[in-house]
DNA sequence: ATCTATTAATAATA
DNA sequence: TTATTATTAATAGAT
């Protein structure tokens, strides 16, 4: 069998190689030297390089030492072109939200901290405001039996003071309709119990204070 | 003159060359083959291709075609990219920096809010617990002169009560020091003003009845 | 830069 | 795609 001795390497011009086939062959074989023609050049000369290229088809081959996007961000920062591109706007609009997003954050992290301090200072009001009815605090040390009893000494107190009291309010006041038909006047102010006072995070008055209100005649508690 | 034939050229070792003269030429000569390398590809295959370098020195040499910033832009906005490469990484980076920020800030906006409900929620209960003691809303709106007065029929009336109401608390209950100190019993409950009781939010307690304490025998108002 | 002996890249082919 | 080979193109070293 006669070998067919390969006519080698031509030359070629050039040009826009037509021959899809070729093509493709010579892109892939071109693309690969000039990658390493640039790996060789960055190794040689301590340098740093990237390139892209867009194939035909659309796709994006790209080398870079050390590598595509630090060399692209690098250049694009270096390129204080007069030419404003898409790119920069882009980057600009990004580290504007950005600053934006950060700026927003601090205001934010000022008005939670203002509120939290206004928060504390209302609590603080609150359990002041608490110890300004006197009778409210101890309400809460007593026991079951305590309250028991008291509620009994409350009731025959009732009883005993509410002839003058009802004369009283009958003489002094406008006349609301509150204990007019009840005819009681008598009333038990007790305290909630602290901890039914917890308004964390919450905005409804779920645990609002409960206060006793009390007619003549019956029981209280 | 003997001609000294030239050795040619040699191949070298691919590691960074020392010799500065030496590294500056081959960084000019391997430079500009690899943009003609470049250039050919372009022409050939009909793409676009762009390259950077950095030079020693820190100076910029760049290809592109049909130029850079063109390929720049294209490929940092880069529609079709098979090969993840680290600009991914760096773009995805930056997302994910933007959402983290926006994540943050509205845990915070959620914060702000129920911090304001809280406080809001304080500040009503804060006027509304002013509201628990019927003299102190009204104690605001009095003068000196009404002030000095009221202190005055309390007084007396404190006096007035005193011996009876002890006497029952000592019959009825066991010894709560609760009256035993200020020696008063009788309470006369007052309403207070239904817009005083704004518990805006709350489903329950919104129309709660604020009795009052007082002490009979004597009128007050 | 220019030259030239060599090496490296690659077109054509399989 | 990969491999082979004949050629061309690139370039190291010297001028």
């Amino acid at each position: 069998m006669a070998k067919k001795p390969s006519m080698g390497r031509q030359k070629i011009k050039m040009a826009k190689i037509e021959i899809k086939n070729h093509l493709q062959v010579t892109f892939s074989k071109r693309r690969s030297g000039l990658f390493k023609k640039a790996s060789e050049l960055c190794t040689l000369c301590g340098v740093e390089a990237a390139i892209v290229v867009f194939s035909p088809a659309g796709k994006v081959f790209s080398f870079g030492h050390p590598n595509v996007e630090a060399m692209v961000d690098r250049f694009i920062t270096r390129n204080t072109a007069p030419n404003s591109n898409a790119l920069h706007l882009v980057e600009a609009h990004r580290d504007a939200s950005i600053r934006a997003l950060n700026s927003h954050l601090t205001q934010l992290l000022n008005e939670l901290e203002a509120g939290r301090k206004t928060g504390e200072a209302l609590d603080r009001m609150r359990k002041a405001s608490q110890c300004r009815c006197w009778w409210e605090a101890p309400i809460d040390k007593l026991g079951l039996q305590e309250l028991e009893q008291l509620k009994d000494s409350m009731e025959e107190l009732k009883k005993n003071v509410a002839n003058q009291t009802n004369k009283l309010l009958v003489e002094t006041t406008n006349g609301s309709p509150f204990f007019a038909t009840n005819g009681t006047g008598i009333v038990l102010p007790f305290e909630r119990k602290p901890n039914d006072l917890r308004y964390a995070g919450s905005s409804s008055s779920t645990n609002q204070t409960i206060q006793s209100f009390g007619y003549g005649g019956h029981g209280f508690f």
